[in-house]
DNA sequence: ACTAATAGTAGCGAGTCGAAACTATTGCAA
DNA sequence: TTGCAATAGTTTCGACTCGCTACTATTAGT
């Protein structure tokens, strides 16, 4: 097997998955990517739940992600909260019906579940290589959780923020930030 | 780390993988569905190159792909031509024009192609697990190229194919085939 | 000969996609 | 302080995907 082939099986294996994804996610009561603007907003820390940081995140742009959001909000599954200090800044919250909706496991994830502990540790490994490179490509960010950003700083009532100078929850520092450097 | 959570971290990253892929297709001529269709088209063999074989490929509609395919042809990038024996059935070739596309590199396979020996074949191997279980969840068709199915016979000219009752040529062998089966 | 199954298509409504044009703020510098 | 320029978000556009349902041919099986 030569390398070259090697990369376009893969590539093959990355499109088909993807493609058997979204086919699953389209049985649920939302599209693939409102699916993922959801669960974004589900993980990340009330600094990154702005429509420009989800379309970063999802890698679109912010007109797209706007409409994205706007139909998540009919649905009720998400709320818009106007910002008191910025008044151009709007942060969308999730709702008890938007977490329901999360709670549903997709026929991936129970796939994943099936691999054993070695398989599935160099799994997220090496998709964690090809996601990295892949922000670095396009010169994305890198959106980790606050505990592991280089502005984190640990205190003995939870976390600080370095960055934006403000303090952290325990549940804060687990969650995803768009402010996130290694 | 719980198997739970690693299961997440496994979907978080599959899922931010195909957004950024499917980001990259769309800087190219075509959308990631019709990249996806001219792809499939270029590796399928003779038998598989129907609207159905696409839609089950691609874990869509007949509808959905039939519409793509229309898409695909107005640009002539494939052509389609009618089967004399059923006229029911159609079969969409790629043009010089279509291959033309296809030859262009997305940012994903230059990233895979910075892993090394050990990493991709682990990702290749890993990857192959979670496609056929997710195939086998949804009961699909396996897809895969000739010389590896059961109904493959090597023959000194080439090979013989003792489902469908026809000789293969060694490009025949190598491309993909919805009777596929292990 | 009469059904069923199969192959492909058309049209519908909701929504995505990038791009471009637009409004409303906020930041900054002369 | 005024006067841009940058930023945040939205709207609209045209092309398209998506599942769905209804539809037309054609072929297969009884």
């Amino acid at each position: 097997m030569t390398a070259f082939s090697q990369t376009r099986v893969i590539q093959d294996l990355i499109d088909r998955l993807t493609r058997l994804n979204a086919a699953e996610e389209w049985n649920g009561p939302l599209n693939p990517s409102q699916f993922a603007a959801l669960s974004y907003l589900s993980r990340a820390n009330r600094f990154s739940r702005a429509p420009s940081h989800v379309a970063d995140y999802l890698a679109t742009t912010r007109g797209t992600a706007s409409q994205t959001l706007k139909a998540l909000s009919r649905k009720e599954l998400i709320k818009e909260t106007r910002s008191d200090t910025d008044k151009r800044s709007i942060r969308y919250d999730i709702t008890s019906e938007g977490n329901d909706i999360l709670k549903t496991t997709s026929g991936l994830s129970g796939v994943i579940e099936t691999l054993d502990q070695e398989t599935s540790q160099t799994l997220a490994d090496s998709l964690k290589t090809l996601v990295l490179a892949m922000l670095q490509h396009r010169g994305g960010r890198s959106f980790g959780v606050c505990k592991t950003c280089r502005h984190h700083q640990k205190t003995d009532t939870g976390g600080y923020c370095q960055l934006l100078e403000v303090p952290l929850s325990g549940s804060d520092a687990g969650q995803i930030c768009h402010e996130h450097a290694l």
